[in-house]
RNA sequence: CGGAGUGUAGUGUAACGGCUAACAUUCCUGUUUUGGGAACAGGCGACUCUGGGUUCGAAUCCCAGCACUCCGACCA
């Protein structure tokens, strides 16, 4: 029966989610290496370039590669959970814009935003790479919303984003073009946009605590926007942040320098003595955007009276590669990266020492039970020295090691060692699986 | 966009204006080795960022451009 069970597990697993990925490092192509690249001084591209996660491209532009791409496919499908668990819808907009759509919120106008990337079409005109997308999203939902009874609406997407920043920095942290979880709300009025916009702003939280960064990261007020005295963003506390932050450790929240007044305080009911000065990124935003964007591309809806109204919307933004970078910076060692459960590219990172013929034996069955059991796991079975695979082991950041060799052979059980921990302990194999569950 | 710095094998560094641009590492061949980036032997790999200039002679000096990094400004 308990067989039949996890039999079945597995197969929802695979049902769910797609067939569990195992990989025998002899077959990846990337290599790590031993010295970063002497022109990149910031830690997560360093360690990223190392572990040969990532290729830089230019100067704010990567490439993701296969490691690089599981660990970043493992925070969108976090971000993506917790997206469709308050009811988000996902779509995939166009990374192409209509400038004649753009012109009619003044948002093309170099005058008026300044990063865009823009060209010529060789059919005539001119189209930019999407820097965020409330206006296609406003222009789609036009033509899908047209009843109080089709309100509200959460629509999401993952998607690049393209921003000519006169200065890309601090690695994945600040790009060029760069991945983004972009949500828009679409609510009735005012009372039920807030209801919508803490909803998101839960599960937020929520992504922040499953990345492994929720006891860093706070809620932090910031300049207001359109109509409130404060916007909220989300910020994580680290030293390669660029922004300055008062934390109030008590009360878990935050306030951006530039919202730190004396009024601004007064506000909160906040003492300036209760706050730390600390280095932060934001990791995530949360705008009210009123009725600017459905005001200027006539989006509305008629009541239950047949009045017409103007959709109110909110604009959520969450940037995965941005993250990729903000949990290396905060949880990294001088040894490599140390990845959260969740977000590891692979579950478990089975090294094997030496060729002897038992050995090998152990080791192949050990990693075909490993996947049988549905544990992706990443299969050092290269023939190299013991301090060139633990290095190797350490850079990369998987939390889990099983080491097997001759001496773990002979007692019939594995090394299981911890990423964050100095000691490895023997254990059984029914021990080791059981510690993944 | 203002300021500063740096461009030499895949990577990290060296080379007074003067020999075939050197060393380490990576990579390839082989032998030996196997619990924290081993040892030995042999080998591949560079138009010294690009374009001009000075010079008998330029990786080296000068000018321009390009790229990258850092500080600042900017970041809906």
């Amino acid at each position: 029966m308990k067989r039949f069970c996890t039999g079945l597990f597995i197969l929802l697993k695979i049902f769910f989610y797609g067939s569990i990925v195992c990989m025998k490092q002899s077959q990846l192509f990337t290599k790590t290496r031993k010295e970063a690249p002497a022109d990149e001084t910031s830690k997560n591209a360093q360690l990223l370039i190392r572990a040969g996660f990532v290729h830089k491209e230019l100067a704010g532009v990567y490439s993701y590669l296969p490691l690089g791409l599981r660990t970043l496919n493992n925070i969108v499908k976090i971000i993506r959970e917790e997206m469709n668990a308050i009811g988000g819808q996902e779509l995939f907009m166009s990374a192409l814009q209509d400038k004649e759509l753009w012109s009619r919120t003044d948002r093309w106008d170099d005058a008026k935003v300044d990063n865009w990337f823009k060209t010529e079409l060789k059919s005539g005109g001119e189209t930019g790479l999407g820097i965020t997308h409330e206006e296609p999203l406003t222009r789609i939902m036009s033509e899908q919303i047209s009843s109080y009874r089709d309100l509200p609406v959460y629509a999401y997407q993952f998607q690049n984003k393209f921003r000519n920043e006169l200065r890309a920095k601090s690695g994945v942290m600040r790009g060029k073009e760069f991945l983004m979880k972009d949500l828009y709300t679409f609510s009735k009025d005012e009372e039920s946009h807030m209801q919508d916009y803490n909803k998101v702003r839960g599960a937020y939280l929520k992504v922040f605590e499953r990345l492994g960064i929720g006891d860093k990261t706070f809620i932090t007020f910031a300049d207001g926007g359109i109509f409130s005295d404060f916007s909220e963003e989300f910020q994580t506390l680290t030293e390669s942040g660029e922004d300055i932050i008062y934390v109030h450790e008590g009360k878990k929240i935050a306030l951006n320098r530039e919202v730190y007044t004396d009024e601004n305080l007064a506000k909160l009911g906040i003492n300036r003595e209760e706050l730390v000065e600390k280095k932060a990124v934001e990791v995530g935003n949360i705008f009210h955007l009123g009725t600017r964007f459905s005001d200027a591309l006539g989006l509305k809806y008629k009541d239950e009276q047949g009045n017409e109204h103007p959709v109110v919307m909110g604009s959520y933004g969450i940037g995965p590669t941005r993250l990729l970078g903000t949990i290396i910076e905060t949880l990294s060692d001088e040894r490599g990266m140390i990845w959260p459960k969740e977000v590891s590219p692979f579950h478990v990172h089975l090294v094997r020492l030496g060729v002897n013929e038992k050995t090998v034996e152990f080791a192949d069955k050990l990693y075909s039970d490993l996947q049988k059991a549905g544990v992706e796991v990443l299969y050092d079975d290269r023939d190299l020295r013991p301090g060139e695979k633990f290095a190797d082991s350490d850079l990369i950041g998987i939390p889990v090691r099983f080491v097997v060799s001759d001496k773990t052979v002979e007692q019939n059980k594995i090394e299981v060692k911890y990423r964050t921990k100095t000691d490895a302990e023997m254990m059984s194999e029914d021990e080791a699986l059981s510690i993944l569950k």
